[in-house]
DNA sequence: TGATCAATTCGTTATTTAGCTAAATAACTT
DNA sequence: AAGTTATTTAGCTAAATAACGAATTGATCA
């Protein structure tokens, strides 16, 4: 994996919404209803949500199915997830 | 660990000119001179690279210390070298 | 003291990002 | 077929970021 490749990445992460809504894909699939409606997302309109899934899609970091007529995203790195859960606790960072 | 703390760090990674720099600093401490030389930076000017030096500070990833003329930065964060290495090697991901 | 080296701060410019509203698409429901 | 729901695309503006060269600071060296 190129530096490039990584900070593509991290840069997709680096931000409070789509950090949000990574930490909300942990636990499970969603669609983009359920992540609109976070506590921790400052209500951002449905057009801006979307566009951040975009980036994180465009990262490799979710993937999307349609089912019917809701779209549902879901984590593709187990890395990322466990680098969440541990900055979360807050151990050794 | 709030999400905007996280996002404020993963942020500070997501530029290929800072991840090269984080990557070098995991090897050991630096000076700017030597960082400046990497051959995987596209060759940025001296003041460029200080601010992003300047970013990875803020974040809490990095520290510097003053020695003679130099400064000499170091990676305070062992999770994040962790990280990266699991993440060049290209496993799991 | 004056020159030099290492790195930063300042001021500016170009590009990117984040957010919005309005309009479009796609699939189900009646 | 028309309406509803779920989500995306398009087009825009404001704010943030990235980069540079010029000037500045702080520490050593001659």
């Amino acid at each position: 994996m190129t530096v490039k490749q990584r900070a593509v990445i991290f840069k997709a992460l680096g931000h409070p919404a789509r950090l949000a809504m990574v930490d909300q894909l942990v636990a499970g699939e969603c669609c983009v209803r359920a992540l609109m409606e976070l506590p921790q997302l400052p209500k951002l309109s449905g057009p801006t949500l979307s566009q951040h899934l975009l980036v994180l899609k465009g990262a490799g970091i979710i993937s999307d199915e349609k089912r019917g007529k809701k779209i549902f995203y879901r984590l593709l790195m187990p890395c990322v997830a466990e680098m969440m859960l541990c900055m979360k606790k807050g151990e050794t960072v």
